[in-house]
DNA sequence: CCTTATAGCAACCGTTTGGTTGCTACTGAA
DNA sequence: TTCAGTAGCAACCAAACGGTTGCTATAAGG
């Protein structure tokens, strides 16, 4: 309801960046655009297959969507909202922990 | 540059969070108040020393502070503080992400 | 003293995870 | 057709992780 499956991506999107190669990923990503697994190989320092690896978990977070270009090379681009979800989850936990009611109020916008 | 160590604990905090467990700590302890690891395991379904493990951890990324009380006993409270910083790292990254000049402006290498 | 209850170690175990190597399939150019 | 480049799949491996059981130590109450 109020909780839909927020925090399933919450989790996920925690999951994700608690890796430091994947925030590597990213972080390329961000920098250099949209690029293919390898290609993102050549710059970070593990295997072509690693990379592949970490793109479909952060696909599955919905972090990154893959665009299939031209000549079988598929393109990977950044998403932020689920980023902005996990926000959100960090944002309500806070909350919740800050007030010392917390127990009495179970309120969530 | 304009990630310190920010990032270190971003990291922590996001490694916390992604276990279900531990977010069940966390639940409890805002739920209930400051508890000791005894108690949690008897709220939770796992053992004590699983849940003590899980405070070390939970410790160590600052989202929970040990408070030795009377009679051993150890109580654990919560502390948002962490939790804040992850959150302003997501934001800084979401922000970066949805800048489309990010990509040119760090291309300077 | 003896009992009770708690916390802290320390092995141990099954599963997951991050990474590698190796192979196959498909596309476009020489 | 042959070749270079890329993606996908499948084992395999070492390390980390989550959890358990068992033991020790210490503090309070009988």
């Amino acid at each position: 309801m109020d909780t839909p499956d927020l925090e399933a991506v919450a989790q996920e999107v925690f999951a994700a960046l608690a890796d430091p190669s994947r925030r590597g990923i990213l972080a390329a990503l961000a920098a250099g655009g949209p690029a293919t697994a390898t290609d993102l190989a050549g710059r970070l320092r593990i295997s072509r297959q690693a990379i592949a690896k970490h793109l479909v978990l952060l696909a599955g977070a919905g972090l990154v969507v893959a665009e299939p270009g031209e000549r079988r090379r598929v393109r990977y681009r950044l998403e932020s909202t689920p980023m902005k979800v996990a926000q959100q989850f960090l944002a309500a936990l806070a909350r919740d922990w800050d007030g010392p009611l917390a127990a009495l109020q179970n309120r969530l916008s």
